[in-house]
DNA sequence: TATGAATGAGAGTTCATTCAT
DNA sequence: CATGAATGAACTCTCATTCAT
């Protein structure tokens, strides 16, 4: 009874991607409820409707987004991460930046979101390192305690220490090769070979002479 | 009332302090004109006889301001990296992240506005990526040419890659520590240690078995 | 979902109580459709295959609930006012005053209803009026009548103005006394006391000294 | 400095007058800002200078507004019944009556709204209870005081009572004959003396037949 | 007949900007 | 140059009403 649900799910689906756009585009402050719905091809109350407040469709919808993008990619991510044998800590490392950039070329917006908004808004910061505590950081640390074992990382790193040593080398070369400057010139494989290099390099134990 | 240069002078610093202030704790977007002048203390037209509109208060605070917080602070930092003779890697990496550390202290407000509002509006990225280049990475890149020569930086390495590889590190560190998640347990030392040891080992070179 | 007529019927009759429900609590104007579905447990769409409007529901609902409700009521005032013989215009006027309170306790919503939209909605002027009339003010008036001609009441009032001035004492006494000021201190009986004998007097002739 | 501040206050008057009209007309909850401002030839944004609310509005239009209209109407009705010695109890009741029923014709659209807000907003209620109390009420009770030891008024009434007998009698012929039924026929003189015997009789200590 | 998602006109409110003083 | 009241466009949100199911 009642309108097709499998429509009422598209609609919505529809209302989310748009103010997701938008979201990334104008921020969410300038963002207008008017332009989702245009985007959505949505009445401007339909938006109402499913979300009680603007604010509850910025954190409405990058959860349950956040979930369907990073979640799956993650997870694939991390088959590659712990189920293979890498061959070396560079092997492994090569292994995540190519990884990485996959999953950001899938989802931009939605990461763009989660930037501009984090250090405004305590709930999207929340969500943020909720998501990425569960979908990525617990693996992702067992997988270097691994690492550790094997002698590949030095254990005077502490894990979570290693992990963001890790992310803040990719993560800042994505964002400003994605975001910021994404018109300026990049040699990707040439940076790659240098940040894991360095990241080899760095978190390996001191090679002693002997 | 008066023209009197020096309170005109006096109240547009007023405004642009009050300015800064507005936009770290809002954004740009949902900061207004009232909660400036009223922090200010000045009528809200009077912002409209110094910028024409809300926008150039945003572009027109952040370029000065930045030169008069950043510039000096920088340039305290290089003389001390550029003119002391550090005995090692280790050693000019934490003097960099003391001093960087002292700049953060200093001028968080803007920092904060310049990472919120870069992602959005083109002219503050244009800005800040200015700034940084006038004032620190050309002098940064100096030193680093310095280290290589002397063997302290593996050649191999770019050095703007080099510089963003620091860079990284430390400016991840502290946009979560100050900024994201200031009320997590943080051990700042224990922290700088791995960060200083982990950059260094991951510029120098490989040390070759000898 | 089923044509069944009692089922329809029932329906119909809870629309109707939930709509007098929010009419009373909110006002006609402030009164959503919405919450007259959700307390009639019904879809928003079946008020509307009842009521062409919200104003239909208004003038629907008043009509017919306000007949079902005072008539009764009214009938049965007028049974003891008319039927037995009372033995003073004070007794008469005290069984007016126990008999009004008991219809006041029954229905007190659709009376606010009524009171809140006369002012505002001509329909529902007329409506009160109309209900007024045919069910209290005929009879009334002839028992007045009947008073008059036992030299109770003085020939001098007009028997409409006479009715006027009794609702006027008991109708102000329950407006302020249920709706306006329901939680000042009252002490029914000394009102009472006081009222009755103070409409005795006004409207009974003058004692003349004989 | 700053616009005329007798304009400004005179803008202010007229958005004031404005809502009361449409308030009166409409109904609180019916009436739209927008009727309001284009009533006052004014913009809608200038309401919301000198109210937070379109609530405030009612509020803050209502204790003023009704201070100016009724307190001096009431003190120049208050000078005719205490300062003139009445020469009967008739004599002090047609008073009240006519002056009561200039301050009507003065001011009807303000009372309106007091009436239909009344049951609705408890702040109205009260602030019409106050406004009622400190213009009409005290010194009115001492009137009544004055009569009782007159011999005028029996003892035996509730000075309180007494006051709220004579305006049920005088507010509800004003609300009918003023708000509700405006075209029927009305016999004002004829029905002022049957109020105004009717009160006095009623009132009056009962003739004891000697 | 009943449903309830969708609609869109319009509500109250905000705010950058203007301008008479 | 400073003021701050006025503006009105644009915003978020509400709600009676419609209509495919």
């Amino acid at each position: 009874m009642s309108p097709n649900p499998a429509q009422v799910a598209e609609r919505k689906d529809r209302i989310d991607a748009a103010a997701i756009e938008v979201f990334a585009e104008r921020g969410f402050a300038a963002a207008t409820t008017a332009e989702i719905a245009s985007r959505a091809e949505v009445a401007e109350g339909t938006i109402f409707r499913h979300y009680p407040t603007k604010k509850a469709v910025l954190i409405g919808v990058l959860g349950p987004l956040a979930r369907k993008i990073i979640a799956p990619l993650a997870s694939r991510s991390l088959r590659k991460v712990l189920g293979k044998e890498h061959a070396s800590l560079e092997a492994f490392l090569e292994a995540v930046f190519d990884d990485r950039q996959k999953l950001l070329r899938a989802g931009p917006p939605i990461l763009k979101v989660f930037l501009q908004e984090a250090s405004l808004h305590p709930e999207v910061r929340e969500l943020a390192a909720t998501i990425f505590e569960e979908n990525i950081a617990v693996a992702f640390r067992q997988a270097l305690e691994g690492m550790k074992s094997k002698g590949w990382i030095d254990p005077q790193f502490d894990t979570g220490t290693a992990l963001r040593l890790i992310m803040s080398i990719f993560g800042t070369y994505f964002v400003m090769r994605g975001l910021l400057f994404p018109d300026r010139d990049w040699d990707d494989d040439r940076e790659r070979v240098q940040m894991v290099t360095f990241l080899a390099r760095g978190l390996s134990p001191r090679q002693v002479a002997q």
